[in-house]
DNA sequence: CAAGGTTTAGCATTCGAATGCAACAATTGA
DNA sequence: TCAATTGTTGCATTCGAATGCTAAACCTTG
């Protein structure tokens, strides 16, 4: 149960009201449009005024309103990013958010539960007049059309709409699934599953259907395919339900990292088993978790550095440029080694 | 390196001007005003004429303009959410996001890596005139009088300055380091280490004191302390520490989640050593990735949920009214039992 | 010292929605 | 039927900063 301590406010009668540019200018003795110009950088102040304003300034606290500012010049500051609920997007979300700062924008952040809300969220955004919007989630391509009607510049991460002219940065879904399923069949594993992420995500279907295209060029069938959350806790039920049918698997794929983690679990704690003596466990992601001695996950690393210079370049080459051609950057992930899985090497 | 695929934008001639409540208003064959009331909840407009707006809204996509309605209103809906980079902030961001949202606000995320950046982020917040904010970080003093004078909503979760008018939310670290503590000593351990975090951390400071303090009562003194980072790497780092100097302990108190996992598999897999055989480690948050069954970790969790709801119900109580009394919540932490520790019950 | 050019500062207006006030219409009651 | 009340709507103005235009003040240069 919460305690309370308690203490009074002291209780200041008059109401602080905001400084705005006419009280800076009525106390250093010029007109309001002078301490505008004192604002606009290149703009012209003789010295003299110029220290008159600053004076006034530093003395009452001044900071301009950022919301009369953008109502005003139409160039508002504020990039919306939307992230999934779930994932690997946390990290993602704080990345972002330094970068953009760095380059003078702020980040209005929106948490996506279900594809429902996209709509409320993508409400949002416009009424905020946000200079632009990079989305780490699936929008409905209605929304995604809205966007691009109004010219609001649309970044991508990990969702390509290739029937869309939007931006997007992603990773090489395909490509590192290719390089995972090549290392587990070369080091002789045969009776391959894998844990798919839910239905309804894209990245998960893409995944996915990657590893078993590349495992029937192996002349192989996926042993089984199991449904799961992006969560620890999915991947561990997943592996019990593999473990529940026909054979036991020497190999798992799973969609991202979080379940790979929950699936070891489940296989070590669960099912007594030896990893990766027994099975062998992969991953997608390159989550820092997964690197963890206790996982030592084998996984491929997308480059979310890169990635995110790369959806904040293109956000203000766009904003510059709103009839720019549209890019679709596609990064290849890095092989992490790793002690979960007994691999060959390429 | 990356690899490029471009087609180009279909290029609209005429620039896409926003639509404002001017537009519609012609378009319905009314005043501004009357569109203005329309979308002010309790005015009166007549049937008739609420049908004629709706059709030219839905027709022209109109949605007001936030930065417009927020500068003429004062009453902005924008709240400030400023979270640490590092410990279990991330999770904490998007509950915000989502509880605040529920609510009709919005969320303007700052991250803050030094101390030294928090000027430029109360800056901007102040610039944005947002409704509130909630700050998971510790915030120079200064600061912090500056948003009070300005009667600007300030919520602190997990830093309680006692001397400032300010509200908080917090969980309570020396009752939840003392049960760890108390569990310890009671199952027979008598050469405990602690891994304390940054020393600029407050609550890595309270945390520290609270558990030497209470192991004081005991008549014990930490065997030896340890300073890292809230980080796995911290927590590795550390326990090799531990092990280099005098005897290596049989009991380690670190200062957050991150490093008693970082700390166990340094203890596991640099040192060969049994957890909680030869050593017992616990943690403090109640993170996600401790309670996975290679961890097990004893731990103390903050009930999240719970803060976050106190946190923005303060947050709204103080916007209705600026200078209601101050409340500095304190909640208990729930011991987490688990297998990274042998603990008596209490 | 005058003609021309260049800073510098002020006036008026703009961005888009909300609201006090006043006017008009519709409804009610006497 | 007329006055009083209620319900709608429009007009004018507001929020705070930025900017086109204009008028001074300053500095060149011949």
């Amino acid at each position: 149960m919460p305690r309370k301590s308690t203490q009074t406010a002291k209780s200041s009668t008059q109401k602080t009201k905001p400084i705005t540019s006419y009280d800076v200018a009525r106390e250093a003795g010029v007109s309001q449009p002078t301490v505008s110009r004192y604002l606009t950088p290149g703009a012209s102040v003789s010295a003299q005024t110029r220290a008159k304003i600053l004076k006034a300034v530093n003395k009452l606290g001044f900071r301009p309103n950022e919301l009369a500012r953008s109502l005003r010049a139409g160039r508002p500051t504020l990039v919306a990013v939307i992230v999934a609920n779930l994932g690997f997007t946390p990290e993602f979300a704080s990345v972002l958010t330094r970068r953009l700062s760095a380059r003078g924008f702020n980040t209005l952040l929106f948490t996506l539960d279900q594809e429902r809300d996209a709509d409320h969220v993508v409400d949002q955004l416009w009424q905020y007049r946000v200079a632009g919007v990079i989305a780490a989630v699936t929008l409905p391509v209605r929304h995604v059309d809205m966007l691009v009607e109004r010219e609001i510049p649309l970044i991508f991460i990990n969702r390509v709409y290739e029937d869309r002219p939007v931006n997007s940065v992603a990773c090489d879904q395909s490509e590192g699934e290719r390089r995972l399923v090549d290392g587990l069949c070369a080091a002789g594993h045969r009776k391959l599953a894998i844990i798919s992420g839910p239905e309804d995500s894209p990245v998960s279907r893409q995944r996915v259907s990657s590893a078993a295209e590349r495992l029937a060029k192996s002349g192989l069938k996926p042993l089984d395919i199991v449904v799961a959350d992006f969560t620890y806790q999915g991947g561990r039920e997943a592996m019990r339900k593999l473990a529940e049918r026909k054979a036991i698997p020497d190999a798992v794929i799973c969609a991202n990292d979080m379940q790979a983690i929950g699936c070891m679990d489940e296989a070590r704690y669960g099912l007594n088993l030896e990893v990766p003596k027994d099975i062998s466990i992969v991953g997608f992601d390159g989550s820092a978790a997964g690197q963890w001695a206790s996982y030592g996950l084998v996984t491929v690393r997308q480059p979310t550095d890169l990635m995110v210079d790369a959806a904040i370049g293109m956000l203000i080459a766009r904003m510059d440029d709103p009839r720019l051609i549209i890019e679709k950057r596609v990064f290849s992930g890095e092989l992490v080694e790793g002690s979960s899985a007994r691999m060959a090497k390429p």
